[in-house]
RNA sequence: GGAGAGAUGGCCGAGUUGGUUGAUGGCGCUCCGCUCGAAACGGAGUGUGUGGGCUAAAACUCGCACCGGGGGUUCGAAUCCCUCUCUCUCCGCCA
């Protein structure tokens, strides 16, 4: 969320920063409705001190024994007054805290411009694509040979679009949640969180997924919760409403989550084997820091997700998502994709956004500098530290072998107590 | 799921026959004094949000609101009523 104040004094940078973002928004009625409010707070505040003064001079003449009827008749009308205001100044909060939900973040300035994914800007790449001597298999395919993906069951138990790992799959599943968790925890001083699965709808509105994107969650309408679709959510909103010692900063964290999306109308070829799937796993990197040093931090904690990759083995490239890519909430994003051969394709694994103060304004988490400084909103960031289906999917396709069996990398094979996964 | 108790400032904890209570007190924290220094002791200060004034911006200043959230009664509510959420205790159920 963007400041009211800062709307009302940038009201052209505000509209430019949602037009590269390509979304409309109704500044004229922000900007009306605010007016109104602040006219109407004055009002209000005005009558209630007039009435505080008669009420106290009520009660004193009360204890001298009078009775002050005619002054309370007359501060009852007051009274009246400043119900049909308030009532007015609720409405008008109401309407105006939607609309201002509705306002996108704006990109940074070093953000490209762009119309759509197109103008993003190649940052660079790590690693060297394998070259093959055989036909090139998806992944699957090779899942499937070696037993260890089997769509089918997935399908039968939950529906389309959800997979089951089996054996070994499941096995490596686990190791490269432990291998990343381990990595963040002991190499780059994150703190392991286990948060819950499912979120409440506060917190889903503090990081910036609602109200735009709650057709894409699952929602469980019994008790109005909805499935967990990145531990951003949980984590991000650990300190929702708080005010942290700034001496703290900065607070890195880390978390292993299921991860649920609908994915709504993405079904058929593009979402193929693990491409997109309903419930996938993910470790995922939330920081909480200066708001002077948040695209340091940025750099830093790409670096971070980078890591993940290389210590895999795995060839990546990175882009810079031009302002039309951005998501709502995100000044500035860095994405990571794996090279996948078997789909010769690169596959998003990781997305590397500094959010600025615009969920810290949402989510009320403030810092303050020194033991008596006035509080100042946060900057949060977070990268996929990464996400594990595609992962696996460039695991099985980078890696694989004339005879069928996929070579593990070494970080993983004390995890998996196994060098190579072979077929059965 | 059933029965009961509770939610007050960074923390603990007063205050419920409504009336200068933003709120006693203690702890913590900041500053000053004492000290070679520290402890102890003494003194002063210490919430957030919001609207206006002043300002380059602050500082400052005048209001308003906030005692879990929302609504109501009243001239006036932390104190009374309704409602929601959460916490605790007991019973039931259960991985």
């Amino acid at each position: 969320m963007l400041d009211l104040k800062f709307i009302r004094e940038n009201r052209e940078l505000v509209k430019g920063g949602a037009q590269k973002k390509q979304v409309t928004v109704d500044l004229d009625k922000i900007l009306s409705l605010d007016a109104r409010r602040r006219q109407l707070v004055s009002e209000s505040d005005s009558l209630k001190q007039r009435r505080n003064e008669a009420s106290r001079d009520i009660g004193q003449r009360m204890k001298a024994g009078e009775d002050p009827a005619a002054l309370r008749e007359e501060v009852r009308a007051v009274g009246d007054k400043i119900k049909s205001y308030d009532d007015e100044l609720r409405q008008i909060d109401n309407d105006l805290q939607s609309l201002l939900l509705t306002v996108p973040n704006l990109p940074h300035p070093s953000a490209p411009a762009g119309t759509s994914e197109a103008d993003n800007r190649f940052v660079r790449e790590w690693g060297v694509k394998p070259i093959f001597d055989f036909t090139v298999r998806p992944h699957w395919e090779i899942g499937e040979m070696l037993g260890i993906l089997d769509f089918q069951r997935a399908t039968k138990i939950s529906g389309s679009n959800f997979i089951m790992f089996k054996g070994m799959g499941a096995r490596l599943e686990r190791a490269l949640i432990n291998f990343m968790l381990d990595l963040h925890i002991d190499k780059h001083g994150y703190t392991e969180i286990w948060p819950p699965f499912m979120v409440n709808r506060k917190s889903m509105t503090g990081t910036g997924q609602l109200p735009k994107l709650e057709g894409d969650m699952y929602l469980v309408e019994q008790e109005d919760l909805f499935l967990n679709p990145t531990a951003e959510v949980p984590v991000t909103n650990l300190h929702q409403d708080e005010i942290l010692n700034g001496f703290d900063l900065p607070l890195y964290y880390v978390a292993y989550t299921a991860c649920f999306r609908r994915e709504a109308g993405s079904y058929g070829k593009e979402s193929r084997g693990l491409t997109r799937i309903h419930q996938f796993d993910k470790v995922e990197m939330v920081k909480f820091v200066m708001p002077e040093s948040s695209y340091e931090e940025l750099e830093s904690l790409l670096a971070n997700a980078e890591d993940v990759l290389q210590r895999l083995e795995i060839p990546y490239r990175i882009i810079e998502l031009c302002s039309a890519d951005l998501s709502f909430a995100a000044s500035k994003c860095y994405d990571i994709e794996v090279w996948a051969p078997g789909m010769n394709k690169y596959l998003e694994v990781s997305s590397c956004s500094n959010f600025e103060d615009f969920q810290a304004r949402r989510a009320g988490i403030r810092f303050r500098r020194q033991a008596r400084a006035k509080p100042e909103y946060i900057h949060t960031l977070n990268a996929s530290g990464v996400a594990l289906p595609r992962t696996v999917i460039a695991l099985l396709e980078n890696f694989q072998q004339a005879d069928g069996s996929v070579l593990m990398p070494e970080v993983l094979r004390p995890y998996l107590h196994a060098d190579v996964i072979s077929p059965p």
